[in-house]
RNA sequence: GCCCCCGUAGCUCAGUUGGAUAGAGCAACGGCCUUCUAAGCCGUGGGUCCCAGGUUCGAGUCCUGGCGGGGGCGCCA
């Protein structure tokens, strides 16, 4: 639709725009501060603080300005009365008519008015990718529930995604796997537990190769071999992959994860030495102590976002002649620019990652300057989060602590099972263990993201696996008793209404908060926090079921009021399902 | 040594990038089911936002210096 606003925050900020330049504010900012929700009710329903900013700019009081502003500001049907308060702020009730017919286009619209931002552009997300031959723990699952939300969230507001799992599947860790099968496989174990059996070659390799260095040399003769194209090696590691691959694949699903793509690091392994041919030959790198490197000098590192990488190295060519992750990353890099002409490309990895991608990207901003491409395109994103730890400390294969992944589905899944046995003994069987299913995985993705990916977490099973409160069987609960609700009129034959109009007071509060979903979802996708979301959805939850408890729907009395209550419970419902699905959390309609 | 991140209620964490009197969940205590799903709702108690300065109309948020914790730093990924 031309010209046209669909979010409240952004009717309001056009306002605002609007009369600042009619009060010979126009060109002082270059942007607009945004209308946000009121931080406290008595101030209003939305507010704005973009006074200050012009005050600021203008060397005036805010106050004054913000005066100015309010009188220099258009009637709007939305808007039922503007104030100025305190230093400067402007606030804004809004209109109770209005709230209801906004709401009632929003739920009509295929999009809940979320603004596509990404329309005809392309992203390029790299998550989850573990390594190969070894089973996915609860190390590998920030990445691959932030990254897959992400991914939806991308899509949500328009975008083509690509979302590509970038697994390990290529390096040194071949040529010991190779040797260890050869000497030590147990058969049936491998039949049972593919990867159980793979992880307990590689160990034993470590340990075997403590006692006697020469299996080490041994290893790097079968990785030569392998890499040389050697036809039993090749199908030895294809088997390794093969089995990986299917077993993660079982965990993806359980998650809701699905990639467009699987390139891993094997997929670019010819294209190595090409690469750093051609950053040689540009000038891009250079030899140094018999390696080869790209130099950040401290006077040619660009700007704010590389900040820490000054007088920093990153080697692509050991002394040994072999490659790296970055020369790895370089090449992949390149491949996605020439397949998918991507707008922007997302790495979602931890936090320790930071230098390494810094130094990727100012390094391929130089290759693509050396040859007359945009460095700017495709903006290049990393989305970093902070470390998964446990109780005791760091995990490692090593010390025989780590969580596997299935474990932890398992364990959730168990412990959803028992609550609805316990809640719900009415439904069949075959109900129960779907409902465990989506709570139990749905608990586990929602812990994860519904705090801030940036913060470390310590991984503790009772809250991760916890059931009430902030929790997604919370926000499922929720999405079923609107759906149970709208059952039972449908059963007594009441009308789901066009329109909702605004009586009681938790009416309108649960009106706004529904109307705030588009926003969440654009503050969410741009700050790359999902938590932004979760609680968007958190407090959607508890004004339906404080609405819930205190508003009578079907009781209401009158047949209008009945219609108008249920299209606006129908409402809830339909912002609750698509936030869940946002969040890759099945939804439910019982239980 | 240099660089990055963090320090908020007993515990786990939010805090919309500088906005008005700092919020949730859990745990504790008290209340609400003859009415639409109690996996719910309401209430009570709980704070030197690590410390000290600074910037301004305004600082948990920004700058400086400490203290404490985590992570990274040329041939691992």
């Amino acid at each position: 639709m031309e010209g046209d606003v669909p979010t409240v925050s952004s009717v309001l900020t056009e306002l605002v725009a609007e009369a600042a330049e009619r009060a010979g504010h126009g060109g002082v900012l270059d942007e607009v501060e945004p209308a946000r929700p009121a931080s406290d009710p008595r101030f209003g329903d939305y507010q704005s603080n973009h006074a200050f900013r012009l005050g600021r700019a203008l060397r005036t009081n805010p106050r004054a300005v913000a005066e100015a502003v309010r009188a220099a500001l258009a009637e709007h049907p939305g808007v039922a009365s503007v104030e100025v308060a305190g230093p400067g702020f402007l606030n804004f009730r809004l209109d109770d008519g209005w709230i209801g017919a906004r709401l009632g286009e929003m739920v009509r619209d295929p999009a809940l008015f979320v603004e596509q931002s990404g329309a005809g552009r392309t992203v390029v997300i790299d998550y989850s990718s573990p390594n190969v031959a070894k089973r996915m723990h609860v190390g590998h699952m920030r990445s691959t529930i932030i990254g897959n939300t992400l991914d939806r969230l991308y899509r949500a507001t328009g975008w083509r995604v690509v979302a590509d799992n970038h697994v390990g599947d290529w390096g040194t860790q071949y040529g010991k796997l190779i040797v260890a099968w050869r000497r030590w496989l147990d058969r049936e174990a491998f039949e049972a537990d593919p990867l159980g059996e793979l992880e307990r070659l590689y160990v034993r390799f470590g340990r075997e190769a403590e006692a006697d260095p020469a299996l080490l040399d041994e290893a790097r003769a079968e990785t030569a071999k392998l890499q040389a194209g050697d036809p039993e090696n090749r199908a030895l590691w294809e088997r390794f992959r093969a089995v990986s691959l299917e077993e993660f694949e079982a965990v993806y699903e359980r998650l809701h994860v699905r990639f467009d793509e699987t390139l891993g690091e094997s997929a670019y392994h010819d294209e190595l030495a090409g690469t750093v041919q051609a950053l040689l030959d540009l000038g891009v790198a250079e030899e140094s102590e018999g390696a080869v490197v790209v130099k950040f000098p401290a006077d040619e590192v660009e700007g704010r976002r590389f900040k820490g990488l000054a007088d920093t190295v990153l080697v692509i060519r050991k002394k040994d002649g072999a490659f790296l992750y970055g020369t790895t990353d370089l090449a992949t890099l390149e491949y996605r620019r020439r397949t998918w002409a991507p707008d922007e490309v997302v790495y979602v990895t931890d936090v320790r990652q930071q230098l390494h991608f810094k130094q990727v990207f100012a390094a391929w901003r130089r290759w693509a300057r050396a040859r007359g491409l945009d460095p700017d395109r495709p903006s290049l994103v990393h989305t970093w989060f902070g470390m998964l730890v446990l109780p005791e400390g760091s995990m490692s294969s090593r010390k025989g602590n780590v969580v596997r992944l299935v474990d932890l589905l398992d364990e959730a899944v168990r412990r959803a099972r028992a609550v609805v046995d316990e809640k719900s003994p009415h439904l069949s069987e075959a109900e129960r263990a779907r409902i465990a299913e989506a709570v139990g995985v749905g608990a586990v993705r929602y812990a994860d993201l519904s705090q801030n990916p940036q913060s470390n977490v310590t991984f503790d099973w009772d809250r991760m696996l916890a059931l009430d409160g902030n929790t997604a069987p919370y926000l499922l609960y929720t999405h079923a008793r609107c759906r149970s609700l709208l059952a039972r009129a449908a059963g007594e034959g009441a009308e789901v209404g066009e329109a909702v109009r605004i009586g009681e007071p938790l009416e309108r509060e649960l009106a706004l908060r529904l109307l705030r979903f588009p926003e969440a979802v654009s503050l969410a996708l741009a700050h790359g926090r999902p938590n932004l979301l979760c609680d968007q959805l958190y407090e959607t939850a508890n004004v339906f079921n404080r609405f819930y408890y205190e508003v009578p729907v079907l009781r209401a009395g009158d047949a209008a009021t009945v219609a108008s209550r249920l299209a606006l419970v129908e409402a809830a419902a339909t912002v609750m399902r698509r936030g869940l699905e946002l969040l890759g959390i099945e939804v439910l309609d019982r239980m």
